[in-house]
DNA sequence: AGGTGCTTGCGCACGAAGTCACAAACTTAA
DNA sequence: TTAAGTTTGTGACTTCGTGCGCAAGCACCT
């Protein structure tokens, strides 16, 4: 597969790097992963049709989206596995590791440090913080090493030192806003948020939500539309 | 002006209850926890300003959303706090209780069954599955009582003697699928999975995924997009 | 009773996202 | 080289979601 230069000379300026819908950006993770997984498989040329089917998407929307952020692909042959991977990967920002602080080290924290999910896709848990006495102090193992408690007065220094880039708030409802608030003043612009409260933070600052009960009420609501009526009428024509 | 009449001959069905667009039933379960939050608090009148302020929506979307579901709010007042929020639940289904089964209680399984806001918000665990030898068998306090863990042989049973309509996956990516299968044979219809794949389920069978490393990813994205460029240089014009 | 001040419900227009279909571009075969 | 067979990239079209503005409707005051 000798397809290594192809797009050498364009220089393809577009929109890439600028107007790349949030649709779009939502789903480059999931390209992200299924290609470092066929690239794992040794496949080194896929079509945008079978990577669409792998990453449940529909081709027209899968290169679409590629195509946003710049013609990586061959016409006739598909795309460069490892090629479409990296530049992908660049585009995300997942060339350098960020550092993350999880703060609240209570089910869902750990939980969270465990997850191997992170490490493998470029994230480093850097620091942990939990306002209980009793915690502050222990340590924890994370990844190969091991990581001691801090209190949340110590977030600032703690984000100072390690110079992490985001913030994850694992605590109970009531503690997130005043943690927001901490990780705000530290100088942390990305949070995300498992705690079911609508956080309130500056211009600037991203903040990304997950609910749990949320996505359940989700499927709850369908689970009973298709129970009310399970009959649609329009049966045999 | 005498063209004061003119939805009145229309039955007034409209697509109450039909055709309620997905981005909305997305922010109904929000509306909810924050209306049952005012409830409490012994707000008895909220206006569709101030509803929209605490949900972190704009209060025209929010009133679009409402009318989706129908009239419910008072003009020259706003919306009864209780009345709203149980006609919402209602909407939402969240009347009766919803039985949940987890499958996987490793590190985030057993955040899951400590997370408070399922009971408080209509779900109850009704059973845990594992595979692993080690941990069947196991007795997990979960709200009130005790469950044991059993076995993903014993899934099918499981599933009809509780009654469960929900299942969660919260496995490792590599068993997911297997897992996912099982559910559909049990017959669950609603997934929620935590796994990162993408999973394959027969038509009538409805995923939702929450994928923690894709969450981060997308910070990560606004995060470098941010630090590349601090001047967008068409600032005076 | 009539007027005044709010607030909802909703039509309308706009923008974002998804689908379709096809020309451009590449590979392979002869 | 030429022709046939693939597959990408993308412009046009459709669908969906959001924001704007205002008439309809309710409460309160005079």
């Amino acid at each position: 597969m000798s397809l290594s230069r192809r797009n050498v000379g364009k220089t393809r300026t577009r929109d890439v790097g600028r107007g790349i819908p949030d649709a779009t950006i939502a789903r480059l993770p999931v390209y992200v992963r299924v290609l470092k997984t066929m690239s794992d498989d040794g496949v080194t040329t896929v079509s945008s049709e079978d990577l669409a089917a792998s990453c449940g998407v529909s081709p027209a929307k899968l290169r679409k989206d590629l195509s946003h952020l710049g013609s990586y692909g061959t016409r006739g042959v598909g795309y460069d596995v490892a090629f479409l991977a990296y530049h992908v990967s660049r585009e995300l920002g997942l060339t350098k590791p960020w550092g993350v602080v999880i703060i609240g080290v209570g089910n869902l924290g750990q939980a969270l440090v465990s997850y191997r999910g992170f490490a493998t896709r470029g994230f480093e848990v850097v620091g942990l913080v939990d306002a209980h006495p009793d915690v502050v102090g222990t340590s924890i193992s994370v990844g190969g090493g091991e990581l001691t408690v801090t209190s949340l007065d110590d977030l600032a220094r703690l984000v100072a030192r390690t110079g992490a880039q985001i913030g994850v708030i694992s605590t109970p409802a009531e503690a997130a806003q005043r943690v927001a608030d901490s990780l705000v003043a530290a100088g942390i612009r990305s949070i995300l948020n498992f705690a079911p409260v609508v956080l309130c933070v500056p211009d600037g600052v991203e903040v990304r939500k997950v609910d749990l009960a949320v996505e359940l009420q989700i499927l709850a609501f369908h689970e009973q539309r298709r129970g009310e009526k399970p009959l649609p009428e329009v049966m045999h024509a």
